[in-house]
DNA sequence: ATTAGTGTACTATAACACTAGTACACTATG
DNA sequence: CATAGTGTACTAGTGTTATAGTACACTAAT
């Protein structure tokens, strides 16, 4: 359901605070909805419970999700809305990545290239 | 001649030497030339110059450059072809970058509109 | 009431990236 | 030779991230 790079440089906390905001924007989780549990999505990722239960509790605090102490946690009203605001963040992040490619000398042509084909192979 | 992003999560070693191959790839440094010294970049870039010369010594070791103390260090002749070789990763690490975006919930129209205005901004 | 599953909280530890400071060796230049 | 600029090397310390372990509080199901 969710997925992280454990190699990648981006802490993993904020990799799965990314992952559950993006099952939101893309429907997989509607507000109301009851999020994986923290140990259950540790094991899944096999990633340490207090690192899931950091960013548990980050979102908790953005009021993207809501926690019910021995439930579980569900996704706020405001989720969805959160998740419209936050692609500013998801756009600087696309920026910075481009500006790297660039830095990294690939040229225009691949770039453009790139996006079509991750375009055409999209569902 | 070369920038970094200090806010970002990649380790600023990872980005001076990415930087280099970079300037090799676009052709604005060649087999041969001197590299700029590393209290000189450490200075412009305003970071540690311990950071630079880990940068540098990894480089070195990759055959990348060329180290002669007291003088400075030089492109090597291998690094043209190591840089062909790296384009690859930095192709992927764009595809990464444009399937986190898409997860994320960016709309195709915005990420082309990304594109462009990467590209118009660039010197 | 008991049990299993859940969130919460805290300390300690380790690894990594980076900073800061210092010292040394070498080369080019005058 | 003297100087300035260069690369190299080492130690110590800081902050962040993640792990490991433990304990507690609450809820749902039986």
């Amino acid at each position: 359901m969710l997925q992280i790079d454990p190699a990648s440089p981006v802490p993993i906390n904020d990799q799965i605070k990314a992952g559950l905001r993006g099952l939101v924007a893309r429907g997989l989780l509607k507000p109301g909805d009851l999020a994986p549990s923290i140990r259950g999505l540790a094991a899944s990722l096999k990633v340490n419970p207090n690192t899931v239960a950091r960013a548990f509790r980050e979102l908790a605090l953005e009021g993207f999700l809501e926690s019910r102490r021995g439930d579980g946690n569900y996704v706020s009203d405001k989720a969805k809305r959160q998740v419209q605001q936050n692609l500013g963040g998801v756009r600087a992040g696309l920026n910075e990545a481009l500006l790297s490619a660039r830095r990294g000398g690939l040229p225009w042509r691949e770039v453009e290239a790139l996006v079509q084909k991750v375009r055409a192979e999209e569902p």
